[in-house]
RNA sequence: GGUUCGGUAGCUCAGUUGGAUAGAGCAACAGCCUUCUAAGCUGUGGGUCGCGGGUUCGACUCCCGCCCGAAUCACCA
């Protein structure tokens, strides 16, 4: 059981017997004990006050003096002050904690509850390579999945790619007019880069259109909608829709490229989905919901042809649902898809990992979905995470203002490497694949960490000037904890760690390693409640800490005392043991050595 | 303009249903490797928690007003 509802328990038949107060559990108010004072855990006791009818610093001594007394108490001592009752667990609760710790291999993990999750992250366009945004968002998304299936969720990880839309006819007219056959393989690039260069080819080539067109005469909106290429490129999707062969076949062709690119990618980012849909696949089911809910009434058309959902009475806006040419858009696929996702799977709780830009467009959805009949329409989570900034504003592909995903991890590698080449003295003797292999869960560690510890709903910045630490509180500082612990491991010669001492005297940095232990599963639970990846990184940061201050100050494998020696090495291991489990929940890798 | 989110040390960020004198890292400075990995440890300096009211034993936290920033309100995605 742990400490706080033990406690919990004993406090309300203390303030029951001493003011007969039915004690609620929001009542009763436990925290750390701040380093100031001396204690382990601390009694707010000003809830109690009013009813007691004495000062609050008598209260505390009272409560503190019943639970001393109270049988199988695990409170050793207690101090008051003012309205704080700071409580000293005795040894031996503590040491009972540490050995339950470790007998439990799934440490900190929520029973099955036997429901499930669907999670969809990533959801790339194919008319361009990932940048730093889609990093956040698809360790976001690997991250919370981890966490929800540490609490006990079943989690089908699931991605939408954008495979079709005016954005990718966009690359492929580029390359029509200008690409003279170019391919991944007569180049040498990256098949994702070669579709981006030419989508940021197509903007060039567009603007100097308007540029043209606006210098004889014409006013910039018109040009904008007139431009021959703009034209072209709508006229493709319209082909596209229409199943065009050629351009069927040169689509297929480019995204095959574009996916071969990805793929690179999220397997180097460590990230993997168990279902993928396309909205090439999707956006026919969401046309043919938009045609019935026409039908039915709960849309309209305009005399243009477009069809569109009236949102006012939602406080909302009119939505379109269909161009007057007929063709998608982005809310239409997101029904189709939605539609199908349920049909393939007994989802109990939707979550989509999308941008804060796109609040408003999963508020209609979810109104559109519900009015459409689809039960799951109300209940859906839009996980809306801030945006990467860069210091001169947010990233634009077209503008080529973007800090490439390939690009980055390549630069965190090679900043790890570079740096374990100081560390001869503890690096010596490993091959040249053990040292790549190193630096790469180290350099993307760091990138990990440093994306992830930041509250999610927030924008976060990231200046390219300034390298990513690998000092401090970053995800190398964890990982290297963590190796040192295996360092010690595989020089201890213990067969079984056994405290054999009952009066064994545990030090105060001791004490705060196994009461960080204690924490884990709240943790755990706080970060799926809160669908926070950083209130992981906070906690392993705060664990690594606790453990290199003990690390400093009292030696483990040079302790004489048996049980001593026994207590550090079990700290060690499931420290260790804890690391390990948060990082994985981070999708962060920990290397044995560093 | 409406809606939503944010503003904490020079910089990047924590701060869990309202709890004790608001914390880390980076940067700066000063120490600690013959000793289990110095990617570490210890110390110093650094704050009007955007501003002003209110609620109460107690407010960075809750309420109201204002200032600043971002997103969004597209036949873009």
């Amino acid at each position: 059981m742990s400490l706080e509802s033990l406690l919990t328990q004993h406090i309300k038949t203390a303030v029951k017997e001493l003011y007969s107060i039915e004690a609620t559990d929001a009542q009763i108010q436990l925290q750390k004990t701040r380093p100031e004072f001396e204690g382990n855990i601390t009694l707010v006791v000003f809830p109690f006050v009013k009813a007691a009818r004495k000062a609050p610093a008598q209260v505390a001594n009272e409560i503190g003096e019943q639970l001393l007394a109270s049988a199988d108490s695990p409170v050793a001592k207690y101090n008051a002050v003012q309205g704080f009752l700071n409580l000293v667990i005795n040894d031996a609760f503590w040491i009972k904690q540490l050995e339950a710790i470790d007998a439990e291999e799934n440490y900190g993990k929520q029973p099955d509850r036997n429901q499930l999750m669907m999670v969809e992250y990533s959801s790339p366009n194919t008319n361009k390579p990932l940048h730093l945004g889609h990093v956040r968002n698809n360790l976001l998304g690997w991250s919370i999945a981890q966490i929800q299936e540490a609490n006990g969720w079943k989690v089908v990880k699931t991605n939408i790619v954008n495979d079709r839309g005016i954005h990718i006819c966009k690359s492929m007219l580029a390359w029509l007019k200008f690409g003279n056959g170019e391919t991944p393989e007569s180049s040498g690039k990256k098949g994702d880069h070669l579709i981006g260069d030419y989508y940021v080819r197509f903007d060039k080539e567009y603007r100097k259109q308007v540029a043209e067109m606006v210098a004889n005469g014409m006013d910039e909106e018109t040009a904008k909608r007139e431009a021959p290429l703009m034209k072209e490129a709508q006229a493709m999707l319209l082909k596209w829709e229409q199943g065009d062969k050629e351009v069927r076949d040169l689509w297929t062709k480019m995204n095959s490229w574009v996916y071969a690119g990805f793929d690179e990618t999220y397997k180097r980012m460590g990230v993997a989905f168990d279902k993928i849909y396309y909205e090439s696949n999707t956006y026919l089911e969401g046309k043919s919901e938009v045609e019935k809910g026409l039908a039915a009434g709960q849309f309209y058309r305009r005399e243009d042809g477009s069809v569109w959902a009236d949102l006012t009475k939602d406080g909302l806006d009119e939505k379109l649902l269909l161009r007057s040419d007929g063709t998608s858009v982005y809310m239409t696929q997101d029904i189709g898809t939605a539609k199908l996702r349920f049909q393939d799977y007994p989802i109990d709780k939707m979550v989509y990992v999308v941008g804060n830009e796109q609040e408003y467009h999963f508020k209609v959805l979810s109104i559109l979905l519900d009015r459409l009949g689809f039960p799951f329409g109300k209940e859906l989570v839009h996980f809306s995470y801030g945006m990467v900034e860069l210091p001169n504003g947010k990233m634009k592909s077209r503008e080529g203002t973007v800090v490439d995903a390939d690009d980055l991890m390549d630069k965190m590698v090679e900043d790890a490497r570079e740096i374990s080449k100081d560390k001869v003295n503890t690096l010596q003797g490993i091959t040249e694949v053990e040292a790549n292999e190193i630096a790469r869960k180290v350099g993307l560690g760091a990138l990990k960490y440093f994306i992830l510890k930041v509250d999610p709903r927030k924008n976060m910045l990231f200046n390219p000037e300034e390298s990513i630490d690998f000092n401090g509180n970053t995800g190398p500082f964890i990982q290297y904890t963590y190796a040192r612990i295996q360092s010690v491991l595989r020089k201890a010669t213990e067969e079984k760690l056994q405290i054999t001492n009952d009066n064994l005297q545990i030090a105060p940095k001791e004490l705060s390693l196994i009461q960080r232990l204690c924490d884990y599963p709240a943790i755990v639970r706080q970060a799926g409640d809160d669908f926070s990846p950083a209130v992981i990184c906070n906690y392993a940061y705060a664990l690594a800490c606790d453990f290199n201050s003990f690390y400093h100050d009292l030696s483990i494998l040079n302790e004489p005392d048996a049980s001593k020696r026994a207590l550090r090495l079990l700290l060690a291991k499931n420290v260790a043991k804890v690391i390990r489990s948060a990082m994985e929940l981070l999708g962060i890798e920990v290397p044995e050595r560093m």
